[in-house]
DNA sequence: AATGGAAATGAAATCCATTTTCACTTAGGC
DNA sequence: GCCTAAGTGAAAATGGATTTCATTTCCATT
């Protein structure tokens, strides 16, 4: 099946990417204008805020908000997880952890709200600061 | 014994004001601003912030950053917790809830890093944007 | 092909939380 | 009292993100 609106040609291209980061791998607005701008010279930034929020509505990629981080950044939709950010390099890793839903259940009941999402981070040194440091 | 060094007035203002907002209270660094220029009409904001910092370093106080929060917000210091924000009307809520310290030692070994800090954040509809929306 | 409306676009302006700068004042040890 | 470090506030700077607006592209329909 067609699907009902084809992405507009740059959207494609931020989506492009994006994906090629691969999983585990996290761009700031800027450095995905800096490499879509590789591809696609005239493109401007405000465009790349507007793909980045389609994409996110559409479900193609993910946005993450970490404490200590300078600007938002994006990576590719995939299974739910954590992050893990280093207070001394700043370098945001993956980690493999999810809260489970019967805990959320637990705790929306308790405090009498819908939850429909998690965000966690950790935050401490990777393994390249702990060992230079 | 007397304390190595005594806080400053104003930075004790500022203790006062996020102490006073109690537990589960969240204030931005402008509303700390207001309420401070209630009884220090003449504090500027970069005080606010500056006294913030140091609080922070002394542990009276705790900062959040709530994705999807516009500004962050300080809490007086307590008992580790996570945040619920509603993503309908913006109000933070305290939720108790803390991921166990064998798990982070556990997730720390396997990812090879050192974790010191979790920031738990749920996101969804308070009771009363649930019953009115 | 022509047309019309909706969506997409980029430059520039704007917004706004936070930080920096800098000249000045205050506090406390000597 | 003196001196130095710390604290202070106004104003400017910073920087990520958003808004505005005039223009262009896309595409379904003639």
């Amino acid at each position: 099946m067609m699907p009902s609106t084809p992405l507009p040609k740059n959207y494609q291209l931020i989506r492009d990417v994006v994906d090629e980061c691969g999983l585990g791998c996290h761009l700031t607005p800027s450095e995905i204008y800096a490499k879509v701008r590789e591809r696609q010279p005239g493109i401007g930034l405000t465009t790349i805020y507007r793909g980045l929020e389609r994409l996110r509505e559409l479900g193609f990629v993910s946005e993450i908000e970490v404490p200590g981080a300078d600007a938002a950044a994006y990576e590719p939709a995939g299974p739910h997880h954590a992050h893990f950010r280093c207070s001394s390099c700043g370098r945001i890793e993956d980690v493999a952890f999810v809260i489970p839903a019967n805990t959320l259940d637990a705790l929306a009941r308790e405090h009498g709200v819908e939850i429909k999402d998690q965000r966690v981070t950790f935050e401490g040194r990777c393994s390249r600061c702990t060992a230079s440091g």
